[in-house]
DNA sequence: AACCTGCTATGATAATTATCAGAGGATAAT
DNA sequence: ATTATCCTCTGATAATTATCATAGCAGGTT
C-alpha cells in the first residue's frame, strides 16, 4: 500500500510531527501534500487570506508579520524548519491574522486544512502533538516579546544579534537575513536608531560589520548588554 | 449514573469547554474536580511550580505575570472567566513559566492534569476544543502585545483604560483592579509616567479619577489617542 | 546614460521617557 | 500611638529615542 514515489517517510519532519500517524495514513497524507519553494522576499501567506491549507516549514527561514492601523509592518517572530507557521491562527480563526514571508530560500509542505483537521479529530495523539507544537511556538513568542519589551534599544539590538547567532545560525559569523528596517519593525524602534546602535557596537569592537555580514567579536559583552542594557 | 451532588452539569463552562465530553464522563470529571476561591492579591499559581493540575477560571479576574532577570515583574495578560489559565504552558513544559495572581475575588476549578490529558488522548474533539482555546488566548496576547509595542505612553494608557472598559467590565465607569505600578508592569513604562499620564487625561477632561475609580468621560477622544497617539 | 527606489549611514535637534527627590495619605504591623 | 510600607502624586533634571535633513551607494528600469 502507498505509492513508492512518496518521500515523506524519509522526511525529517515525519518523526516530529507525524509520530502518531500510522504508516498507511502517512501514505495517504503523502499523496495529498504539495511542496512549494519560495525565494527570499516572496510572500507565502498574506494577512487576511482564508485558511484552507496547513503549512509547515521544511527548509529556510521566514518572518511572521502584521500590518498595524497606521500602515506600518510589525514583525511578530521568525520561524525555521520544524515550525508550523499555520498553527498560530489555524484553530482560532478562519483567516490568517498575520503574513508569512520568506527571508531566505524556503521550502514548505502544504496539506489541505480539512485533511489535517480530520486526522486530528480521529487521532487524539496527533492532536496532542499539534497542541504541544502550538504551545512551544507561542511560549517562545511571548517570552521574546517580554524580553524585548523590558530592554532598552542597545539591549534589544544585542538580543536580536544573539537570537540569530545562537538560535538560528549557531555561529558567531552570519549574514543577517533581514534589513535594518526589519530589525526596527521587530523590536519596535526606528531604522535610524538600529543603524546607529549597530555602528556603536562596531566602534566599541563588540561586532564587525560588512554590510549584512555580522561577526560577533565579544559575545560576553554582547550577552551582558542584552541582559542588563 | 453519576452522583446527584455534581453541579457541573449546571456550570456555564460545561458547554464551552466540555461540549464534546459525554455525560457519564462529565460525572466522572465532576467527582474529581476541586473548586478553590482566592481573594484579591492571593497567588494561584507560582512561576516554576510543577504543572500537576489543570486550572480554569469560573469567576473573577487574574493577572498572568513573569519575573524578569532583574527582579522586576512583567504582566503578560489578564484572564477572566472561561479562560484556561493553565493552557499557556501545559502542553509545552512540565512547570509553569508564569505566575497567576487574583486581582479580584476569584473562583477556579481544578482537575488533575493526568485526568485531562487522558481525556484529550481518548477524545480528539475535546482536544480540538482545547486547541481552539489555546489559540484564541495566545492570539489575544500576541495582538495586545503588538498594539502596546507600537504605541507611545499616552496611547498605551488609553489602550489599557479601553481594555478594562470595553473588554472586562463593559462599562464606562469601573474600579481599576490593579495599581498604577501594575499598569506600568503591563505596558512597560515607569509608575511615575503612568500616574502622570492619568493626571493629564484628567486635566484634559477625558477621564475622571477618584482613586481607583475611573470614569471615561470622552471615549471618542480616548479611542483616538489609543489608535494614533 | 539617466532616473528611480530602497538601504545604509551620520548629524543636529526635538520629543519622549526615565530617574531622582520629596511629600501626603492609606493601611497594616508592633 | 508609632513605625513601616506601599501607593499616589508632582517637579526638576537627565537620559533615551524619534524626527528631520542630507548623502552615498547599489540595483533595477526606461
Amino acid at each position: 500500500m502507498g505509492s513508492t514515489s512518496c518521500t515523506c517517510e524519509y522526511c525529517q519532519l515525519k518523526n516530529i510531527f507525524f509520530a502518531h500517524v500510522k504508516s498507511h495514513e502517512l501514505d495517504n497524507i503523502c499523496d495529498l501534500k504539495v511542496e512549494r519553494s519560495y525565494s527570499k522576499g516572496e510572500s507565502i501567506i498574506q494577512e487576511g487570506d482564508p485558511i484552507t491549507e496547513f503549512v509547515y516549514m521544511k527548509k529556510g527561514l521566514v518572518k511572521l508579520s502584521k500590518a498595524s492601523i497606521d500602515g506600518k509592518d510589525q514583525i511578530i517572530s521568525f520561524s525555521k524548519p520544524f515550525d508550523f507557521v499555520s498553527l498560530l491562527s489555524v484553530f482560532s480563526s478562519d483567516q490568517y491574522k498575520y503574513s508569512v514571508t520568506a527571508i531566505d530560500q524556503t521550502t514548505v509542505c502544504i496539506l489541505q486544512l480539512d485533511v489535517v483537521k480530520k486526522y486530528a479529530e480521529e487521532n487524539a495523539l496527533f492532536a496532542m502533538d499539534m497542541m504541544s507544537n502550538i504551545s512551544q511556538m507561542t511560549d517562545k513568542i511571548i517570552h521574546d516579546s517580554l524580553e524585548i519589551k523590558r530592554k532598552h534599544l542597545k539591549g534589544r539590538i544585542a538580543h536580536v544579534l544573539l537570537y540569530f547567532s545562537d538560535y538560528i545560525y549557531k555561529k558567531d559569523e552570519f549574514e543577517l537575513p533581514i534589513s535594518r528596517r526589519e530589525i526596527a519593525e521587530y523590536i519596535g524602534m526606528t531604522t535610524e536608531n538600529v543603524i546607529r546602535t549597530l555602528s556603536e557596537f562596531r566602534k566599541d569592537k563588540i561586532i564587525k560589520i560588512f554590510g549584512k555580514d555580522i561577526l560577533i567579536a565579544d559575545k560576553k559583552r554582547l550577552k551582558n548588554i542584552s541582559d542588563f542594557g
